[in-house]
Parts: structure tokens; sequence; C-alpha cells
DNA sequence: CTTTGGAATGATACCGCTTGCATAGAAGAA
DNA sequence: TTCTTCTATGCAAGCGGTATCATTCCAAAG
């Protein structure tokens, strides 16, 4: 195996000094043609690709940008990251993922990881972490963009949607059906404002009755379908038991439904079920999900071109708010049907 | 905002050269206690982390590993990328991932985007390639193992299991039951050797029953709800209508359900249905479906294993071949039932 | 007291690429 | 022809680490 290749093997054999090269490479259009040709066949010869170590030490720039996202097991961030890689690739940018599983201590470790590893920038999610983590990321001078999440006055660059408003909404078409006895499946809140949010926005639906969330009928759990299908149990089963269950997101949804088909009743029957994210599981329960439908896709390229922008010293790219819409299919109906 | 502290600023705070500030990073034992206690104090001052390219040029190598997969969207994907990435991680290896969405020509831009990256490793998805691109990879010399396929005789390091014998398997399952109008609907075969392993599998089984797969009894679909649902329609009216129908993946076989459902018949009464992969979906479907489990987290694991001892120089590590097992739920019955 | 060996540390030559500046050559102006 | 201007290219200094080799220091041995 010869050793790679490296400019100046080129330049030799092109007759050239490595500068010249490395203007073929970088700024072909001040090289005069016929060395350019010259060049470029050297390149061939070798089959020629930078040193990227030697780049990224001459540029101080890696064109690399992180993302750290709870985890690739939930399609919500395996598809924002998928359309977020795409943008990124179309601009010469390679993305490096890492993920937290949800700990805020592995998170803060995977953003100092990947911040010594030299990414031009990073994508986080949500907006809740440790202050010391926001210092360490602007004492880098680190851009980096909020995904997933937005609230009025952000004071970050971020990506997103009012969760709280969206959850909000889902809830009110509840009560507007005629459901009175409501009950919540939520994510774990702790470090994560989006399912905080998204408890708040139901809770503000619910006063508006003079309900509230509370022991009894709000359960925080994993998103998975083994612990939502049994909080979902603990719910049906007290008494007098929910006519609607407003879950967190649609994997919780999911195991609520299997949960309802296990203790033998029907929904949208004997109870309705909301979810939230609208992702493709969403159309292949039975009933078919009521949920809230959330770009993700958008909110992925949105994501790679603020930061795009910000990585080219553009301060104060502001904030992208998407709308979210409830989508209505089986799963919700008024109390008794 | 300050510029980047550097080793120098560091040594000199510590009154010590940058070679010894580097040994204290690098291998602390070889430096007396209270040198390096200075030292650590100089780093924690500046809060210093080495400036990753001039590692990565004195060095030669990154601690990065690059994957290629077709898209994060598919959980199998995401499932195995997320347990390789946390292998690596232990190693202090960093993972950067890249998608062709089952383009070949794709996906050789993109190996050779990582290697110019200059990942240390590769993890690529199957076996099926052009023979330039295996011929890039080993003049590169860089070291990479193939995972999701296995077959005998594979000439390259792999991590997988037999497609075509967990697909005939499944396929016999169908027969023993009594079924003999069997459909399958694929995955696209092109440049896609798993998909095309399964579709051989399920001939070999039909063969022994002088049954075969032609063009009235298989489709070949992308892996995504609507088109398997168009497929599936497809099989369905068709007269005679096939009592089972094995499919390429798990996603397919909801999309069948899907079809099944919207034409008013019922599964497994009117037609069985099986899958392949036994992600989460295949028990929130309904009925639950019948598939072959297939342990994807253990060969990302598996594959983080064998990357690590190739990148130590290591040569000739050997596969890694899993079992399958079918697992049995509702979707699957005899005809008729 | 010298000698010797080993441990701790320093000086410095790279690693591969980019880029500011210098230079040579060609084209145009006087 | 000579002088200027511009363009195309080369030279060489970093960028921030690592690692080899040399040096210093100290303790133990002679």
């Amino acid at each position: 195996m010869r050793p790679r290749p490296t400019l100046e093997d080129v330049a030799d054999r092109a007759g050239v000094s490595t500068a010249t090269v490395s203007r073929v490479l970088n700024e072909p259009e001040r090289v005069r043609a016929e060395t350019r040709s010259r060049v470029e066949a050297a390149v061939a010869y070798f089959d020629y690709t930078p040193h990227f170590g030697g780049r990224a030490l001459a540029l101080n720039r890696t064109n690399t940008v992180g993302a750290v996202i709870p985890t690739m097991e939930n399609a919500i961030f395996a598809r924002g990251l998928q359309a977020l890689q795409e943008a990124l690739a179309d601009h010469g940018v390679t993305l490096v993922v890492a993920t937290s599983n949800y700990d805020p201590d592995r998170e803060a470790d995977q953003i100092r990881t990947l911040l010594g590893r030299g990414v031009d920038g990073l994508v986080l999610i949500g907006e809740a972490r440790d202050p010391a983590t926001y210092e360490m990321l602007e004492r880098r001078g680190a851009p980096f963009v909020l995904v997933w999440s937005w609230r009025p006055d952000c004071p970050w660059p971020c990506v997103g949607f009012d969760n709280r408003e969206a959850a909000r909404t889902m809830a009110q078409r509840v009560l507007d059906l005629g459901h009175r006895r409501v009950a919540m499946i939520a994510g774990v809140t702790r470090g994560n404002d989006r399912a905080a949010a998204r408890v708040d926005g139901v809770r503000d639906a619910l006063r508006t009755h003079g309900l509230d969330l509370d022991g009894s009928n709000l359960i925080e759990t994993s998103y998975t379908l083994r612990t939502s299908e049994a909080a979902a149990r603990r719910l049906l089963t007290a008494t007098p038991r929910p006519t609607a269950i407003v879950c967190g997101n649609d994997v919780i949804a999911a195991g609520t439904l299997t949960a309802v088909r296990a203790l033998g009743l029907r929904a949208p029957a004997d109870v309705s079920v909301t979810g939230f994210d609208d992702i493709d599981l969403a159309v292949v329960l039975d009933p078919l999900l009521t949920t809230m439908h959330v770009p993700h896709r958008r909110m992925g390229q949105a994501a790679a071109s603020l930061l795009l922008r910000l990585r080219s010293q553009e301060t104060d790219v502001g904030n992208v708010v998407f709308e979210t819409v409830l989508v209505e299919r089986g799963s919700l109906a008024p109390p008794g049907h």
C-alpha cells in the first residue's frame, strides 16, 4: 500500500509548486487553463484528495457541523436529521451526529466532544440545558441553533414551533368535542422543554373549563411502547375512567392504543386517544391516529440554512417558526361514540 | 472573543514546554506528578481542548469512523447506528453518518467524501456495489466492514445474517401452514443484495413445492407505506387472490395491512401477511405482525468491535454471523382461518 | 568524589495545506 | 526601446499538534 499522495506529489508530477495545485483545487479561475489541466491530470493520476487534517489546520475550519440529539431511534429526529444532512451536504458540509439519550450531562459531554472535534457549528435539540453549557458555547464562539422548540423571546437562534400552543390546540379540540374526563401521558419533562411545554399547553386548555392535570390524570413516561402501554393501563383501570387520553407523542399514543386493546376496550368508542408529531406510525395504527402534524423535514432544512448563515459570520439570523396542523383521523371522537 | 488557546499558551502558563503538555494529555504517567498538576491547572484555566486539525495532521488519524447508510428514516438503520455510535463513543471514536438514499452512485460519492474527511474506517451496508468502489477502498487502505448482510464466502469483513436463509425459513413456515397461493412484495433489488437475497430465499422455499415467483406474484417496491400499499392492492385485487403475502420488510408489511383493511378484507382470515426485521412497528399493527427478528443493535455493536480491531492494524478479523428468529404473532395463520 | 544510569523535560523537525508576498514574464503605454 | 501594469506562479511562513532525540538532573554505585 503506497502512502497517501500529498499535494507535493501532485505538484511534482505536474511540474508546478504546491501553491499552484492548491489554487487549482480552491480557486481554479486564478490559474491559467493550460497549467490547470496539467494539474488536473496529475490529480486524477494519483486520485488525490486533500488531507483533511492539513486543511483543517491551515483554514481553521472543518466544514463539519455537529448535531446532538436524544436518540436516533425516534423517527422524528431521524427524519429531521436526514433533511438536515442532505441540506448541509449540498453545501459541502458534513454532519456528525452524537446522541445523549435524554441525559443532560451526557449531552454536555457530547457537545464538548464535538467542539473538540472542531465542528464549525452545532445543532441542538430544545432549549433546556445548564447555563454552564451555554456559557461554554459562547466562550468557544461556536455558532449553534436550537431546533424542535420555539417560544416567544427565545434568546438563541432557533427553529421550531410553539409546543405549548400546539398542545393547547389539541386539548382544546378534545374539550370542544365534549370530553371532560381528560388525562395526559406526557414524555419525561426533566431536561426536556418540549415535553414540559406540551403539558403546559394541555393545562392551559383544561383551565378554561376549570379542569387541571394532577397526580391522578397526568403520567410522565419515557418514549417507548412498553412504558407508555403500562402508563395507559394505569389510567384506564382507574375509576372513573378518562374518556380521552392526550399523549405527548405518537409513540406514546401507539402504546396507549395497545393498552386499550389489551384491556378489551375500543378506541374511540370507550376512550379517545391523540398523538403528537404525525410520524408514519400514525397511519398504520387502528384506529388511525388523530395527531398534531409537525414539519420535521422542513425544520431540518431551516436549521441547515440558519447554521450556514451563522457560519459565514452572519449574526442575528433570527428564528424560524413553523405552524403545526391538527390532523383529525379516527382515534378522537366525542365521548361515548 | 479571545482566540482559541493553544498548546503553547498552556505550556507558557505552566512554565513547561509544549512537549510536556502534550505528554500530560496523552501519556500522563510519563510526567512527574508535581509538573502534571501544574499543567492540568493551566489546562483547566484556559479550558483547553486540543485542536482537531493539528492533531489529525500530526497523528495522521482522526478517531472518526464513517457510516454510509441508505436512509436514517428506516428504523433498522437508526437502531443499528445508535448502537454503533454508542460502542464507538466508548472508545473515543466519533461517528460520521452519510446517506445514499439507496442510490449506488450517491453511495460511492459519499464514501469518497468520507475518506476525504479522513475517517479511519467505514461501515457500509450490504455487499452489492461497483468493483471500482472496492478498488478505491483498497487503494486508500481504508479499513471497512460490511453490515446487514452475510453470505458464505463473503470476501470482506462483514457482520450480518444470512438474508436468503432467513427468508427461506419464513416462506417455508408459510408453506407448512398450507398456503399455496403465495405472493411476495420485495424491496427494490437493484443495488440491494439484502432485498435480492430475500427474494431468492422465498424462491428457494417455493421451489420445493413446485411453485415460483414471477411477474404475477412478485412486486418490487420502495420501502415506504404509500408504495407498498399500492403494491398490495394490486396483488389483492388479482384473481385468484393470494392467501399469503410475504413482505420484504416490516414497513412493507404495514403498508400491506393497510391495503388489506382498505379493501374490506381481514388478516389473517382472508390473507396472511409476514414482515421482516421485527422493528417496533410490528407490535402496534393489527393484527400483530409475524416477522423475522433481526438483532440490529447487536449487529451495530459487532460492527464497532470489528472496526476497532481493524483500525489497530489487525488484519483478517473474520466475520460475525447472527441468527435470526421467526417471531410468530397474529398476522400469519393457515389459509381460511 | 567521580561515574553511571535512568527519569523528566526541552528543543525542534516534521505532518499537509493555505496564503501573503515576491518574482518573472508578457502585454501595453509612452 | 524602455517603463509600467498585470497576470501567473513560486517561495516560505505558519496553522497546532506529536515524537524523536538531546539534555539536564538526581541518586546510587564504584
